[in-house]
DNA sequence: CTAGAAGTTAGAGCACGCTCGAAGTCAACC
DNA sequence: GGTTGACTTCGAGCGTGCTCTAACTTCTAG
């Protein structure tokens, strides 16, 4: 249908999301890359469209969504644009847990500040401080 | 040396860090918690001080820090304040590390809501963008 | 004193997310 | 058409951080 048919081995595609040719074939059995195009020797040829695909699924990754949920997504997305309510939910949701932990990560670096300060002050003159009492 | 003696058993520890009684016993024998005191039946009996140690190990656990890193620091700690310089190394470096995930995380969270207001005007119409394409 | 709850150790097992190896096939270039 | 390197599948293996079991001991309340 589309008369551009640019696609890329999985060697390209490793270059170009930064995940391993091994990684990316794990992906595919894991049900998070539907079967890739292939050509006629049977080797991959990932389009354009997958290489968008990936990179989402690395924010999903990186945002510490686990692969089954990823799966789930993966398999909304499968059955069509019906299905956009219920992505739109997950997304939701994930975005939630993640700024959570954004607020959660916010207050562990106020927290090490406030640690760090307390060692600058310590430098040099051996002093001690909460936690470090022995005993 | 200190008059008052308040000890706690490793249940009551459990309750107050959110860790389980396995998961402290194993936080031990990584190296991350130095032996702790024991009553006459061999049974341990945490102090204040551990368990401000402990909430302090789970602030490094949260951002990410892996457990051999912490253990690197208990082993510091255990030293006493000569190593305070290190120390403060160490945690400048993770606050760096957690400030760079900070960037990643709120990056991503704002990738996602552009994702998610794509996805709100679908609703209904059926549409696709970005990697929604099939083939 | 005794029942049952709670603690102890050593070591096995598990969930997750890759990561790698082996053995074979295909592609690309001379 | 031969050689070299990339690709294929299948399945095993691994690193991390717990998590749990078994068999046994101690503690606590009645």
């Amino acid at each position: 249908m589309t008369a551009d048919e640019e696609r890329i081995t999985v060697a390209q595609m490793s270059a170009e999301t930064g995940v391993t040719a091994h990684t990316l074939r794990y992906y595919e059995r894991a049900g998070l890359i539907r079967p890739v195009a292939r050509n006629s020797g049977g080797h991959r040829r990932y389009s354009r469209a997958d290489v968008a695909w990936v990179s989402f699924l690395l924010r999903l990754r990186e945002t510490g969504m686990p692969i089954a949920q990823m799966r789930e997504y993966a398999a909304l997305r499968e059955r069509g644009p019906i299905t956009i309510q219920p992505r739109l939910e997950l997304l939701e949701e994930h975005q939630a847990r993640l700024r959570e932990q954004l607020a959660r990560m916010r207050a562990h670096d106020k927290a090490l500040s406030a640690k760090i300060a307390l060692y600058r002050d310590d430098r040099g003159q051996a002093q001690t401080h909460d936690e470090e009492q022995d005993r």
